[in-house]
DNA sequence: AACGTTGAAATAGTTC
DNA sequence: GAACTATTTCAACGTT
């Protein structure tokens, strides 16, 4: 439990202020993406539609994402990789 | 509407990569707040505490963009305000 | 505009407290929602899928009610009905 | 998982009709509310100013709400809050 | 009547 | 797996 006025408070503002710098560099990219969708809907494309085709095209590349594991242990199996990594080690 | 396979393509495509790419960063960064987090955590703070701070700084904030006069007059009328200040004039 | 401190004052604030008054209820049936969608998921169903049925019953009931308002034209052009009503012809 | 046709058919209407009825209500209040607003723009208020102002008295609330001791500690620390009142204790 | 803005609702993700 | 938070999506509202 950090102690009031004390090297913790220093600690605290640290964390916070990292964090408030990120959220704001996040802040800036969503109002960027709303631009572009916006920009796009000026040029006469339908938004929804938009957002739908990229939702179709993350979940593809997600099950790619699994495809590939799949692929590397078939392939670790037949030797073609090298044994898994120690992450995947650590985490079984 | 756009023609299927013509420029139109191109234009759709160009949208949808440039906001993939945006997306991509926004989402390196909420894990980077995550990583905070996680450091904070590790050094003893309670996570839950600081996103409430963080919220209420933000909110504070949001406070002092509230700086329009017609809100301040309703808030006068219903007493959540003092009586108009004289701020410029000197003496009234 | 209204005066500060004045009678509008007063009107101003029945206005907010007969809207706060029902956003309060408002929030009620909101969580008395909550509460049976609860329920529902204690009882084994799955909440996704109820919400799924509840859209699609809106749905088809707004699709009957414009039927039914074509409905309405046919009939009135048959004489079964009377004729539109004066906002209808104020609208045009 | 419910069998089909049997009593659970039952449960899921009930349940159904529960939500139906209870959004039913909800609608009725978000109509209403409308029109004291709808009201209050006739007598001459400005209804954006009146969204903000019922915003701003909820923000209060909420922020009367957060009592937490916890939250208290870390406020201090990041000198948010003067240092800690001794409300119980006579003179420290 | 379409546009942007705002608020609510739903879903996804995270933590315990 | 249950609850909470956060993000995202959807709908409504006022506005031009």
């Amino acid at each position: 439990m950090p102690d009031v006025g004390g090297i913790a408070g220093d600690r605290l503002k640290s964390f916070i202020e990292r964090i408030e710098r990120l959220e704001e560099e996040k802040r800036v990219l969503a109002e960027d993406i709303k631009e572009v969708y916006a920009e796009a809907k000026g040029t006469g494309f339908d938004t929804k539609i938009i957002r739908q085709i990229i939702r179709i095209r993350k979940r593809d590349q997600d099950e790619l994402d699994e495809e590939e594991s799949l692929l590397k242990v078939y392939m670790r199996a037949l030797g073609m990789l090298p044994e898994a990594g120690p992450q995947a080690a650590a985490a079984e």
